[in-house]
DNA sequence: CCTCGTGTTCATTTTTTCTTGAACAAATTA
DNA sequence: TAATTTGTTCAAGAAAAAATGAACACGAGG
């Protein structure tokens, strides 16, 4: 696979005149999202939408995003869809306009605290479930057996782990400012 | 995909007579730990093998992970690499016995601790490389340009999320006892 | 009620990632 | 040194995830 200019197809708005314009620059700094996309483990068109709105000066439509980026209908609205929940992009109505437009959070503490708040914490919750169960199980077992023991020790090391993390997100979330 | 009784052909070791035993505990922390695993989008057999090692009285062997979680050399291989180099598993030379041996680390400090150090530290340091670079393509850029000017501010506000993010990374690390 | 503009859903295709196992290397022992 | 044990590598198949685009829903305006 060639490296370089992947993300075709931007809106040009050209007037300038010859050499490379702004938009080989804006491509670079779509495809540095790309990358953080990537080891986040989200979809590449992920980054790239979080990527172009965060260049973009102004609230940029589905319609601009499908256009520019070259992706499909489906990858634009999902990929919005999921920066929505995050709370990384957010929906401007623009009087008069019927289409949605989105812009970009630029601020890093509020991405972040929407990615513990929307995707560590409610993970935390279902791992606390999971806990309770296997907790059942193993208080319904011998307490002399040693391999019984054992494993009693170790989930309750589990929930130890759990507990201290419900305990320092808020912390992080505090720090980051509510 | 009936659910459950997955992770199979777990080490009996039986000496109990009918009743399900503590194999089928076993199962459950192992299944636990893959559910974490795809949380984190690991491979599935990443967290059958820390599971199943978290679960161990003692140090078990190589050929103890392929038998007992029917899982290939290969997966076992590559995943007690991966697990080594997050320092999440230790080997464990026994004299006299040629085969390693592995045990799993149970200090969730020293797991998040080799996690920052191994997976998010060396991510940060990459990240700034990719600014150094954009940053020298911004310059080059006329100041009076409205584009221009954007991706000028841009560049320097990732360059700030980057630099925020290298400076707590230590504060993290050094909560976490270092 | 009909049509057009906007976006969503979801079955299918494409791409990526994981697992497997056979071939291979390294180290030990006979 | 040959045979054996132990673990790694890597090409190929299997499985999972992402992207696509046509069909669909919803609402606004005529």
């Amino acid at each position: 696979m060639p490296s370089g200019a992947e993300t075709s197809a931007l809106r040009t708005n050209d007037d300038s005149p010859d050499a490379g314009d702004s938009a080989d620059l804006q491509i670079e700094v779509i495809e540095f999202f790309v990358h953080i996309a990537q080891l986040l483990h989200l979809p590449k068109s992920i980054g790239q939408i979080f990527g172009y709105l965060f260049c973009a000066g102004e609230p940029r439509t589905f319609d601009d995003i499908v256009r520019d980026l070259s992706v499909s209908k489906g990858s634009a609205s999902q990929g919005l869809r999921f920066l929505r929940n995050l709370n990384a992009v957010r929906v401007i109505y623009i009087p008069g306009n019927r289409r949605d437009h989105f812009e970009a959070e630029d601020r890093l503490s509020k991405l972040a605290a929407g990615f513990l708040r929307e995707r560590v914490e409610p993970q935390l919750e279902v791992g606390q479930e999971r806990l309770a169960r296997l907790k059942n199980l193993v208080e319904r077992r011998s307490l002399s057996d040693d391999a019984d023991l054992l494993l009693r020790e170790r989930v309750g090391r589990l929930e130890g782990w759990n507990s201290k993390a419900r305990q320092i997100l808020p912390v992080m979330l505090d720090f980051l400012g509510i």
